[in-house]
DNA sequence: TCAATCACG
DNA sequence: ACGTACGTGATTGAT
């Protein structure tokens, strides 16, 4: 059997995967978009063509001989966008630690190289394959030279394939026509405006005709249609020359024996470090293997106390220790106290899970020593009263929520990553070591790797802590994070074991009879489109609406119909079918999310514990999984009903305390602004007064729509203002907003100096700080994409506003749980809602938490405007807000 | 696994 | 000319 060379144009097919894929970054920040899908269809050309020899082709940006030949040519190269030319470098990289070739050459484009590689491969009896996003590569098939052009179609790669056959086949030419064909496109004349050009089609007959541009020359008065005739007539030379332009060099002086470009280990460990660092975690399978044994010496260094003489003294060690870090499970208990010791203790025989915990906890609070961990709310589970001997926390580290400060954009935070961006070690994840079962799931089949995961986990949060810790403090958010996020953990951690009573039963009841007005929604709206379809699927209902019932105005998304409720919201007056949609949808989405879902959430004790998240926003806010508690229903009675089942403890009550307008007030204490600050300190109602303000009428006068428009300009200003947003939010045209726009402006100028100067700033900067020093990165604002820059600006402006209303519930939170504790009361805060906190408190100690509540938030900061705190109590959560 | 939708602030 | 409001999470259907 013949021997197989494949050639990659390496710019065409970065180029194609730039263009293919969604944008992407690694945890870095760089972009990686292009480089995963060049990964991508270089594995599958590999997986099906099994080649002995690779190359990877590239363009060198220095003028080639095309240049030389015709000047206008520097035009048709059109320079890559910043974010694809900076993964071109990493692409190489990562190519020459997997021991691939590439070439490229000053004076020649990827193009000549793979030309001149691919004749001289075939002339010595290889197989040869091409892989170019470039049809103008079709010149070179042949039977023994395939091209195969990937294309990306709706998210998934198809490769079109061509030897000599094929390029007849598809084109009708034979592939040195295709070089005909592209001169009498005429590439050259690309940029030259008065060139009329010719067609495929028109080019491809003419061709068949004649063959070449020369003997079509002879011939050029048989050509009956006229405009044609002239046109060749007139630009022959332009021909000719995009003809010169288009053909590849295929003799180019390049010194590659293609004997050299064999295949032979490419998954490396150095790769296997890259394509980590990249983040293309569903790639790194393919260099397992190699991974072993990357960088693994500092195993060394761990040991086991076994005995319980042993295990005491470790005990003592931490009471007389500076700095510990620590990382328990089921399984055992992993300590570092230097880059040299690190102790493993299995919980087992003598000292079992409980007793390492007590005496872990007991140790910690004897002594000072700084306590290290990576996530310490999940930590909190074996160790519940750890933090108790250092309310303000400021002992402990988190080392997660450390990395989430630095840098708040990336979609996880593991300890493999820390290992990685702080101590440049490469470690396995867990569920790279133990799979599906996770850690806990594998403590009692894999004991020995545990051991070693949770040795490796101690001693990485202990030898990144000072790189950590010093990176905050760079940043300006040692502060931050010493008062705020690391105390914050104890009031989540609380909240999350405190769970809110659920009365499942008669929430039950109330689902089925959603149930009912479900069924019979379900069948009128069947009989009314006159089949049975799933009302529940977009494009089911798309088709119904737009196409079978012909209703118009059906557009948006990238396929097919929008049902979006803001596009049936315009239909429904019109339209009762959609109407009933609408209501169909409404209550579906309750008896999908907010009935049964919610009652499987149920735990034992009758409660619901969600899980608060610290280290998932871009702005500084928590969010709440399973379930998500920061969304029932409020804004609808039928979804608001679903909070009567969200009941306090026998002998409670619920006291619900929320800020009044904490991001206009945030702003207007940034801005300055002395007419929103005059509004605030009036104490009425603040849209009443902006829409007075805007619209220039006394207060008495405002119309409740000119209110609305004025809370939705608000609200559009806190986002982040555009006159499009706005008219969409507010159904009017682009230009009557942006007079609202204006008038507002007009209003409030400090409003839209400081809006204006923070997005300047922003731009320098690329990143924006909350008045605590927070800081959101803006990698957008460095894009050349028009889109993702203008989000950039108004992220700009609303992070620093979001984020600092984010920073002061965070301190309040702190604040009520440590003045509840001095006060020795038994309310405790069981949910946070960004702007709200929800008590459960005994009946008796009701007023005093409301009172106590309302002062520690109010006081939570002191800014240019009252912060106001509004408190009620109830029964249930519909009562109590 | 992704896109569309919709619940909240 | 581009094509949009800011920040989340859960469910569903289509792939």
């Amino acid at each position: 059997m013949s021997k197989k060379l494949v050639l990659i144009d390496g710019n065409s097919i970065i180029n194609r995967a730039f263009f293919g894929i969604p944008d992407l970054t690694d945890s870095r920040g760089r972009h990686t978009n292009a480089i995963y899908g060049f990964l991508n269809i270089m594995f599958s050309i590999l997986a099906e063509e099994e080649p002995d020899s690779l190359v990877v082709a590239f363009d060198v940006h220095e003028p080639t001989f095309r240049h030389k030949m015709y000047e206008a040519y520097k035009g048709t190269r059109r320079g890559m966008p910043d974010e694809l030319r900076e993964q071109v470098p990493l692409l190489k990289q990562l190519l020459c630690a997997m021991n691939i070739k590439i070439m490229e050459k000053g004076g020649l484009e990827a193009d000549d190289i793979l030309g001149t590689l691919a004749k001289r491969a075939e002339a010595s009896g290889y197989d040869v394959t091409i892989v170019s996003g470039d049809r103008d590569l079709l010149q070179i098939a042949t039977d023994r030279i395939l091209v195969r052009i990937p294309k990306t179609k709706g998210g998934r790669t198809e490769i079109e394939n061509y030897h000599a056959e094929d390029v007849v086949a598809r084109y009708g030419l034979t592939p040195a026509q295709i070089i005909e064909l592209k001169g009498l496109m005429g590439d050259a004349s690309d940029n030259i405006p008065g060139v009329p050009k010719i067609g495929e089609k028109t080019a491809t007959e003419l061709l068949k005709q004649y063959h070449t541009i020369d003997d079509l020359k002879d011939h050029i008065q048989e050509i009956t249609k006229k405009s044609i005739r002239e046109t060749l007539t007139e630009h022959f030379d332009m021909a000719v020359l995009s003809k010169k332009l288009a053909t590849i060099e295929t003799n180019a002086d390049i010194d590659l024996d293609v004997a050299d470009a064999r295949l032979d280990n490419i998954y490396t460990n150095e790769a296997y470090i890259l394509v980590k660092e990249l983040g293309f975690k569903n790639m790194l399978d393919r260099f397992k293997g190699s991974a072993a044994s990357v960088d693994d010496t500092y195993q060394e260094s761990f040991s086991q106390a076994d005995d319980m003489t042993k295990v005491e003294a470790v005990m003592r060690e931490v009471a007389e220790s500076d700095a510990v870090a620590f990382f328990i499970c089921e399984a055992g208990l992993a300590l570092t106290f230097s880059k040299d010791r690190t102790v493993y203790i299995p919980a087992s025989g003598p000292h079992p899970l409980t007793y390492l915990c007590d005496n872990f906890t007991k140790a910690v609070a004897e002594g000072s020593a700084n306590i290290i961990t990576f996530d310490l709310k999940s930590q909190l589970s074996f160790l519940p009263k750890l933090c108790e001997c250092d309310p303000s926390a400021g002992r402990f580290t988190d080392l997660c929520i450390g990395a989430y400060l630095c840098n708040p954009l990336k979609n996880d935070y593991s300890i493999e990553d820390v290992a990685n961006e702080y101590c440049g070690i490469v470690i396995k994840s867990a569920s790279e070591i133990f799979g599906k079962n996770g850690l806990s799931g594998s403590f009692m089949l894999m004991p020995g790797e545990v051991r070693e995961y949770a040795c490796t986990f101690s001693y990485i949060c202990h030898r990144a802590f000072d790189s950590v810790t010093a990176r905050i403090g760079s940043l300006g958010m040692t502060e931050l994070y010493r008062t705020v996020e690391m105390p914050l953990i104890s009031c989540l951690y609380d909240m999350e074991r405190l769970g809110i009573r659920l009365d499942g039963t008669s929430l039950k009841a109330y689902g089925e009879t959603l149930d009912t007005q479900l069924f019979e929604l379900e069948n009128e709206i069947k009989s009314d489109a006159g089949e049975d379809f799933n009302i529940n699927s977009p494009v089911q209902l798309g088709d119904i609406l737009f196409v079978k019932m012909g209703i118009p105005g059906g557009k948006k998304t990238k396929k097919g119909y929008s049902t979006a409720a803001d596009v049936l919201e315009k239909l429904a007056p019109e339209y009762p079918f959609v109407s009933k949609i609408l209501k169909y949808r409404a209550i579906a989405k309750l008896r999908s999310t907010y009935t049964d879902a919610l009652i499987d959430c149920v735990g034992a004790d009758g409660r619901i514990h969600s899980t608060f998240n610290q280290t998932i926003t871009a702005t500084g806010r928590i969010s709440s999984t399973e379930p998500n508690l920061q969304n029932i229903p409020a804004r609808m009675e039928q979804g608001r009903l679903i909070r009567k089942f969200f009941v306090p403890d026998e002998g409670c009550v619920f006291v619900d305390a929320d800020y009044s307008q904490i991001e206009l007030r945030i702003m207007a204490h940034m801005s300055k602004d002395p007419s929103l600050i005059e509004a605030f300190n009036s104490g009425a109602d603040i849209h009443s007064i902006t829409a007075a303000k805007v619209f220039h009428v006394p207060e008495e006068e405002v119309t409740p729509i000119m209110r609305r428009n004025a809370k939705a300009v608000n609200f559009g200003i806190i986002y982040g203002i555009s006159a499009f947003g706005l008219s969409e939010d507010l159904n009017i045209s682009r230009s009557e907003a942006k007079q609202f726009i204006e008038e507002y402006f007009a209003t409030f100028p400090k409003v839209k100096e400081y809006l204006d100067s923070g997005v300047e700033r922003a731009k320098k900067d690329k990143y924006v700080v909350t008045e605590y020093s927070r800081r959101r990165p803006l990698p957008e604002l460095s894009s050349s994409n028009f889109m993702q820059r203008s989000f950039g600006e108004r992220v700009a402006m609303n992070a620093p506003i979001q984020g600092t209303a984010a920073d002061i519930m965070k301190i309040a939170m702190i604040r009520v749980k440590k003045r509840l504790e001095e006060e020795g009361m038994k309310t405790r805060v069981i949910l946070q809602v960004h702007d709200e906190l929800l008590a459960e408190a005994p009946v008796e100690e009701a007023e005093k938490a409301k009172r106590l509540l309302k002062e520690e938030m109010e006081q939570a900061a002191i800014l240019s405007v009252p912060l106001i705190v509004e408190t009620s109590t109830g029964s249930n959560w519909y009562e109590a807000k």
